[in-house]
DNA sequence: GTTCGGATAGTCT
DNA sequence: GACTATCCGAACC
């Protein structure tokens, strides 16, 4: 199946929780780096309080979000650049935020390019984009022809999946408390992890 | 180990 | 001029 027809197969909470397991790769000049999505946050176009696409308002900033699935949306929050990837058919603007991964290949580069223990290297979604040395060069472009793949094989399953309400937005309603936010249970590189919640056996995944 | 407050810059009203 | 889809380090258990 190609990428844009799995991101827009199934509503946005489904692929959100379809991408756990999946695997980042990202090609470049000093090689490549490779990881496993851990957390991720829906977001659900012009009905959702919580989106940027709220009340289908487009601006400079969120072009990306109404066009076809598999559009790479990044914008910058502070200092830090946020990964999204735009699901539905184009003019639906939703999308998938991706909140952590776990290293797989590539492991030095990754700590080149942000300087922290391994634990606290990809579990958050401005750490994992520091990590993987992007920033918002590329907004608006699509999956898997540049630099940025998502592959859908390999892959990981989650023993268990968890589910809570989306990361900093407040004040809006139902939808700060709305479940659409999804993370593998147990898995240290999901943002704001306790120590007591990981499973440092399996990391949340089921066996090869 | 966990919580809290401050820094920070881009975007929109 | 207000508001963030965040991160870090200091302070306190």
């Amino acid at each position: 199946m190609d990428i844009e027809t799995y991101l827009s197969q199934q509503p946005t909470p489904a692929i959100a929780q379809d991408l756990l397991g999946r695997q980042l790769r990202l090609v470049t000049p000093a090689g490549m780096m490779t990881a496993w999505i851990t957390e991720t946050e829906a977001y659900l176009g012009a009905q959702d309080a919580g989106a940027h696409a709220f009340k289908n308002h487009q601006t400079a900033r969120n072009q990306a979000l109404w066009q076809s699935a598999g559009t790479i949306y990044i914008y910058q929050m502070r200092t830090q650049f946020l990964l999204n990837f735009v699901t539905q058919a184009a003019g639906v603007p939703e999308c998938v935020l991706i909140r952590g991964i776990e290293p797989a290949t590539g492991l030095p580069l990754m700590q080149a390019n942000r300087p922290q223990p391994l634990k606290n290297l990809t579990n958050g979604p401005g750490k994992l984009m520091q990590a993987l040395g992007l920033d918002k060069q590329l907004n608006g472009q699509p999956l898997n022809v540049g630099p940025l793949h998502l592959q859908l094989t390999p892959r990981r399953v989650p023993i268990k999946i968890s589910t809570s309400g989306r990361v900093g937005i407040v004040n809006k309603g139902d939808w700060s408390s709305a479940p659409l936010r999804y993370y593998v249970t147990g898995n240290p590189w999901v943002s704001q992890s306790r120590q007591r919640d990981i499973d440092p056996e399996t990391h949340g995944w089921q066996a090869l």
